[in-house]
RNA sequence: GUCCCAGUAGCUCAGCAGGAUAGAGCAACAGCCUUCUAAGCUGUAGGUCACAGGUUCGAAUCCUGUCUGGGACGCCA
């Protein structure tokens, strides 16, 4: 049930009805109605341009046209009060807000399920995000992958898209035997050699922890092991070492995949050449100076690209279009990976494989995450205090907190680039907007507390004694929320559900500060004011919920 | 050189499947707690939507070009 949305709907069908009444335009010839909510109050609470749009088609001014459909609009099917024309030829309908009190018995009955739509009609929706390597910590660019992920894959859900989230690991090529030399470097300087980091190793931290634990465990055991097995051990020990953190560090960032998809499995499974064939057999594959090509020329890419090196091994690029192939094959309908800014380049040629494959091009969406920067009084911060290397996702969220970065990431457009105000998300302040939109929540929790123990229950009430105009605001704002969500899913724009919820808030803010809720001489709009009350709450925990912030009872 | 993203108030950013007088937060200024949490609210001020053309009844929004900032252009992953 969607109040809203009934609501509009009634009010196209009665436009469209009216407008084809009018004889200003033939079926054929009417485009779909638009309706949209004027920002300026006083055009009313929605707007429709059609008169505008038919100006050419029924060759009549605007104005003109739309007081032929304004004279025939019934306003009781539509529950309008009042239509005015203005402007170029804008039609301003003022609603009769009664219909507005349906929401506060919807949102209670559904609670959690609040927001839900059918949007994604239960499109197979497949998202991949984070796939850090397992050679190191999660840095900022991938803590606002995964706040951005996470939160659009909670919102494709709640508007009725079938969602699986994955996770790619890059437990394969060159990174991993880097992982195992460095790795193997630690644990002999663990036990006091003085050896030397592999020139392309990883300098990390949790490198030296993992030299240590080994050395702990084993001792001397791998010293004088073959080098085979010394290198297979270091790699496996490193992998599960690096993976195990990596789970424990996106779990406590509350992200968690349906799916880890392992990249050696594609070489254990040998799915990696029937993809290359497959290719070859379309006749985008071929050899060159001792090398294997894909012709991703053939779909719009600056170049070819190498998929077999000379030596014989592949590039990057052949597991990860077996990789495709078998997200291809599993059924899903759209694939979303998203991607850090240094990756925008390889979407080209992505896409070229996700075609010779014979899909639709879009049947792949890149998503784009820009660069992060870290601000501390004022100054860019580049490297960790402590450790000199990038900051990574684990120290922030020990020193700002996890619901703050959850909210700052989701919080800006995903394709702008973030300053992260570390004083900002760290200060107990109205200036954090995290802050302020928790606060309301609490607020209200305290409210409804404080009623029950005063006895009052909203088992029954009358929400039309909610008639004040911030009553109304908040009213309006609570029904525009299933619209928000299924936008922000259309759109992949999880950034939209952060705005609303910081929209809700001041609302509740302003509507707490004009009115007192709890009145003991006026109990029957104390209970409808309660219900108001329990409604945004629902809908500011919903809201919360799906960018993966706590919505606090007190504070 | 080619490609991608961005350029909107002093700052950080929304708005961009074209619509009416371009919005919010912060900062500035002026107010509001004997009353459910002042971690809050109310008001004032603040704009050549980078620039130049074009399309349109109408452009911050679409197209072309220019400028500025960031990023990418490996037989790395």
């Amino acid at each position: 049930m969607n109040v809203m949305q009934d609501m509009q709907d009634q009010l196209k069908a009665e436009i469209k009805r009216s407008v084809l009444a009018a004889n200003v335009a033939t079926a054929e010839q009417l485009p779909e109605i638009i309706l949209e909510q004027p920002k300026e109050k006083a055009h009313g609470d929605y707007a429709t341009n059609i008169a505008m749009q038919l100006a050419r088609v029924a060759k009549k001014a605007p104005r003109q046209i739309a007081e032929d459909i304004v004279e025939q609009i019934d306003q009781s099917q539509a529950s309008i009060r009042q239509i005015e024309i203005a402007g170029p030829g804008f039609i301003n309908f003022f609603m009769d807000n009664q219909y507005l009190t349906k929401l506060i018995p919807t949102i209670l009955q559904e609670g959690k399920q609040y927001g839900t739509s059918n949007t994604g009609q239960g499109k197979k929706v497949q998202v991949e995000f984070v796939s850090a390597n397992p050679t190191g910590d999660l840095h900022l660019g991938h803590a606002r992958g995964a706040s951005v992920g996470d939160a659009l894959c909670n919102i494709l859900d709640k508007a009725g898209f079938n969602v699986s989230r994955e996770y790619y690991i890059n437990d394969a090529g060159n990174q991993v035997n880097q992982l195992a030399s460095s790795v193997e470097a630690r644990y002999l300087e663990a036990l006091g050699q003085d050896v030397a980091m592999p020139e392309d190793g990883y300098h990390g931290e949790d490198i030296i922890e993992i030299g240590q634990a080994i050395a702990d465990e084993y001792g001397q055991k791998w010293i004088n092991q073959p080098a085979d097995e010394r290198q297979q051990f270091f790699r496996d020990y490193g992998l599960k070492y690096e993976l195990s953190k990596l789970a424990k560090d996106l779990e406590a960032f509350r992200v968690s995949f349906d799916h880890w998809f392992s990249e050696t499995s594609l070489y254990t499974e040998n799915k990696i050449e029937p993809a290359i064939e497959l290719l070859r057999d379309k006749g985008y594959v071929y050899e060159q100076e001792g090398a294997t090509w894909f012709r991703t020329t053939a779909f719009g890419d600056d170049k070819d690209r190498v998929l077999i090196k000379q030596d014989h091994s592949y590039t990057y690029l052949s597991p990860d279009i077996a990789y495709h192939k078998n997200k291809l094959d599993r059924g899903f309908d759209t694939l979303i990976n998203i991607w850090g800014a240094d990756h925008h380049g390889y979407i080209p040629r992505m896409k070229a494989a996700i075609q010779a494959l014979g899909y639709d091009a879009d049947t792949l969406e890149v998503d784009i995450i820009q660069m992060v920067n870290l601000f501390e009084n004022g100054e860019k911060v580049k490297m960790s205090k402590r450790t000199g290397k990038a900051v990574t996702l684990r120290e922030l969220m020990d020193e700002v907190g996890t619901d703050a970065m959850r909210y700052f990431f989701v919080m800006r457009s995903a394709d702008s680039h973030l300053d992260f105000d570390m004083d900002l998300a760290k200060s107990e302040s109205n200036d954090n907007p995290v802050y302020y939109v928790q606060y309301a929540h609490a607020r209200i929790c305290t409210m409804l507390t404080q009623a029950e123990e005063k006895g009052i229950t909203i088992n029954d009430y009358d929400a039309s004694l909610i008639q004040s105009e911030k009553g109304e605001e908040l009213l309006k704002k609570l029904g525009e929320f299933t619209q928000v969500v299924a936008d922000a899913a259309i759109n992949r724009t999880p950034h939209r559900v952060t705005q609303y919820v910081f929209d809700l808030a001041s609302a509740l803010h302003s509507f707490y500060n004009a009115e007192k809720v709890i009145d003991l001489e006026d109990v029957d709009t104390t209970k409808a004011k309660l219900a108001l009350m329990d409604a945004v709450r629902i809908t500011l925990a919903n809201g919360m919920d799906l960018i993966g912030v706590h919505a606090p009872e007190k504070m």
